[in-house]
DNA sequence: ACTAACTCCTTGACGTGTCAAGTTATTCCA
DNA sequence: TGGAATAACTTGACACGTCAAGGAGTTAGT
């Protein structure tokens, strides 16, 4: 690889806030969540459908509006469904398609978790920015993560 | 818990940037630094090592900067010392402590694997943000990680 | 000087994430 | 109308991350 692309200085600055956060911040709000029976992978699932039309969504749609890998969303999506948060079934369109939906109790679930899990979020990372800084940050995020969940040829562009 | 701070528009935007981000971008620059026989994890310690005076650190002050628990520190270490990158000797002012010292061969390893490494986060990250968009993500994340690192007592507040 | 508390680090067990492979159903196209 | 290519999802194996527990050394209180 000739002639690498180095990080400038602000590059440099960002990526390693970046992995202080994740390293630091994720591992605190994952334990909260376990206090409550939740991984914060099944907090983005419930998140996930409990803001889709009827609570319900295919499972390809899931994963994607979770950011997980299909793999990943069916091992996680074991427990929830064996604990009769989520219920399964086939989609009449399409042999091929499950559908997810939540259910009562899973909502419930959801709800009760929520005030611990957003005053999580808020303590560790919100807190420490004003309205402007937070506005930037959401700005380029967004960007990124827009570009991330559009543009998949981004990924694996491996030979 | 009464009265939730729910998150508002903007926080909202950040988050799901940031999980996005985290989900989507990490586990393909994982990728990249595997077919290198590297984790992620063994990258920044090689990186924290390669930026200490001599090229050594303590462990405490190492795991303190690559955002690692001793454990997994510990666990992670292994590979590089079986492999020869890194060579650990105990500290001869304090019988507890030991030692971390990056060797040549480790050094090379690391410089041969950062020029893929930056041009997957070049790629992924800051491809998508001009100059005045990632000056602003850099401010924003560098404090949230500076009152994360400084004040570990907004880490485990639980009672 | 003795012991309790603390620090530094390691280990083992268990649950999660990832990858590769496999199953079943649909689409494409010749 | 076949048959290959593609899509949706599942499974098993293996490696990583986390937690709780523990060994060894140092500090501090009395």
């Amino acid at each position: 690889m000739s002639d690498p692309r180095w990080l400038n200085e602000q590059q440099a600055v960002a990526w390693r806030g970046l992995l202080a956060i994740i390293n630091r911040a994720f591992p605190e709000i994952e334990r909260t969540l376990r206090g409550h029976d939740l991984l914060a992978v099944h907090y983005t699932i419930l998140v996930a459908l409990s803001e889709a039309p009827d609570h319900t969504m295919g499972l390809s749609a899931l994963a994607d509006a979770a950011n997980l890998s299909p793999s990943r969303l069916s091992h996680r999506m074991r427990t929830l469904v064996d604990r009769g948060d989520v219920v399964i079934a086939p989609d009449p369109e399409d042999g091929r398609a499950k559908n997810a939906h939540l259910t009562p109790p899973g909502l419930a679930r959801l709800e009760a978790v929520a005030p611990h899990h957003v005053e999580d979020v808020q303590r560790l990372i919100f807190d420490h920015l004003d309205e402007t800084e937070t506005a930037a940050l959401a700005d380029a995020l967004a960007l990124v993560a827009a570009a991330l969940c559009e543009h998949p040829e981004y990924l694996n562009p491996r030979p």
